[in-house]
DNA sequence: CTGAAAGCGCTTACAG
DNA sequence: CTGAAAGCGCTTACAG
């Protein structure tokens, strides 16, 4: 007699399963689950048994059967619009410490400050049942804002703080930290003060940093300008480029605030190359007080921004949210602080 | 009459699954599995009435089920061990532009410069079931090193280049990049040079640069000296701190290797405040080749590793391999090259 | 505290 | 080219 031939072989996704260990340690695959997710609803004595077997066998649980049992993964997507710039990569570190201590994985996306591939992203990402996201900004495509709202999930906006974000929101004002270096310029002397940053229609966070300083002209008399655009990203290159770029075209101005330390940086260096005295002829400002800012000759006049603290302060709330216990208020302000240095 | 009460109700994972776009289009659920996964094998006009259903009813397939069913997912585990080092952030660009057009999500995993960390990683997203597997280094655990052979998925090991990777190894020779800056520094000249760098321990990639310095100088006959380390990280900061203790400690020294560019960007930004002409009293030479390398002043010599094009070439490799295609060898050096410049 | 049954939403392996 | 059935490996919802 020929052994029954079994009609279907499917492709085994772990070597070792909850059944085999269940058969393993002598009690029904349910034990075994509950004894691994909820140690405290089995005995202990079915519980040592069940170790004992997991760690023989080298259990590891399959993530997809189990997050499409309960419709919940321990996933949890984190969108920014770039990665060449560091103070993402720190909000990023931030929420991982929290993440990883609690078993949650991160999954990466990168909009590339675009919004229809956020679009995209987050249609995605949704489709690993995600336990929250965690997403940049508080501007969106509509059909975002529409699939955030209606996943059903929390949602924590980071970076910028808003009036009508769609869950939770950790971040600081960004015009009000525009307005802070525009009143410290001001109060240095400084009476034509310029602003340099590129690409500000998908940068715009940094647009509103430029209409906190305008505020701030504003409110001195002091004469406004539209800022120094340009097409292109964040680098200490191109912040050097243009600052003989704006000298050139705008001679008069004795202070320029750039959209972040990446270019203030290469400002101040290629300053010195040229043989620009900072801040005699021209003052010098960055936002994000990023470590190098301290250390250039001159230093950088900066805006210190709390990355870190944003990405653990959105990861715990999400966390806590999750757990279904209170992390205080939705909407948390963290802040920001002016380090006044030599450039200004 | 009541309607038959269901004895179980569940939690609904996606509002809209295969079977509603199925109903809506008049197929069955395969077919629809069909023309979202392999157009070609599904009638044109069927496939019309699916994309219109999907579109209508915003389907998004729920990618638990999938990767369950299929025993295998979209996913692709990366491994580094640090992301405050600018270099592993631009691998993981490079692997994620290559991995996001092709549809699979990137997993982020950070080992800390932590072997233990690493097996506990690797263990957890084999979980996941990858399609494969990314990991920065060569140098593992034993029971990472099982994992990875025994999990049946390729494996990419990169940034440095080896004679017996697990699988797939994408990087380039960290001490013949070290005999390379080393047989530099002595055509300049210079004749006591010291290689300094933190935890060599946790980055043996930097000690494999010191040990390819170290052979520059013994086949030219020169000095060896031990490398000067110290606990902790890498960081401009910490660069400039290490500039004066090393030269505090070691004043006869004439040129200095530091570990990479960010720690030797710092050594040159505090020798410009201290007063320390460079290359006149100490040369200095770094590794990356850092856009900011270029910028400061002066600015510094370094060996410029590929980054981008290793994580690029990594992901390519990867899914030539998931797709079962060619991708030539699985061993492949990108190579780096010498960026002379001021600081020496 | 423990378990038998059903089901999560897909894809595989056949069959036509 | 299309489909009915079975199954991937877990967890939920009951029942005891």
């Amino acid at each position: 007699m020929n052994p029954p031939i079994p009609l279907r072989r499917r492709v085994r996704t772990s070597a070792v399963t909850l059944k085999d260990v269940a058969e393993r340690a002598g009690v029904a695959p349910i034990t075994v689950s509950r004894a691994i997710n909820s140690p405290d609803s089995v005995s202990p004595s079915l519980r040592a048994l069940i170790d004992v077997a997991v760690a023989e066998l080298g259990y590891v649980p399959n993530r997809f059967a189990g997050a499409l049992a309960s419709a919940e993964s321990r996933i949890i997507p984190v969108i920014v619009p770039s990665l060449s710039n560091a103070v993402f990569i720190e909000v990023i570190e931030g929420i991982q410490a929290i993440l990883e201590a609690e078993g949650y994985q991160l999954l990466l996306g990168n909009t590339q400050y675009d919004l229809e591939r956020e679009t995209a992203l987050v249609s995605t990402l949704l489709g690993w049942s995600p336990a929250g996201i965690i997403v940049a900004g508080l501007r969106h495509a509509e059909r975002t804002r529409a699939l955030l709202r209606g996943c059903g999930r929390p949602v924590v906006e980071i970076m910028e703080l808003g009036t009508r974000p769609i869950d939770m929101n950790v971040g600081l004002s960004h015009s009000r930290a525009g307005t802070m270096m525009g009143e410290h310029l001001i109060a240095r002397g400084y009476r034509r003060i310029g602003f340099v940053g590129g690409w500000l229609d998908g940068d715009y966070r940094a647009m509103q940093r430029f209409r906190g300083l305008d505020r701030a002209l504003a409110a001195a008399g002091l004469e406004r300008r539209p800022p120094f655009t340009f097409a292109g990203g964040s680098s200490p290159e191109i912040g050097g480029d243009q600052l003989l770029a704006v000298m050139a075209q705008a001679p008069e101005l004795d202070a320029l605030f750039f959209a972040n330390d990446d270019l203030a940086v290469g400002a101040l260096l290629r300053a010195a190359h040229a043989g620009i005295a900072v801040p005699g002829r021209i003052a010098i400002a960055g936002f994000n007080g990023l470590g190098i800012s301290a250390l250039t000759r001159p230093s950088l006049t900066t805006i210190v921004s709390p990355r870190c603290l944003i990405g653990e302060t959105a990861a715990r709330k999400l966390l806590a949210r999750v757990a279904g216990t209170s992390s205080g208020p939705d909407r948390v302000d963290v802040g920001c602080h002016l380090a006044i240095r030599e450039s200004t």
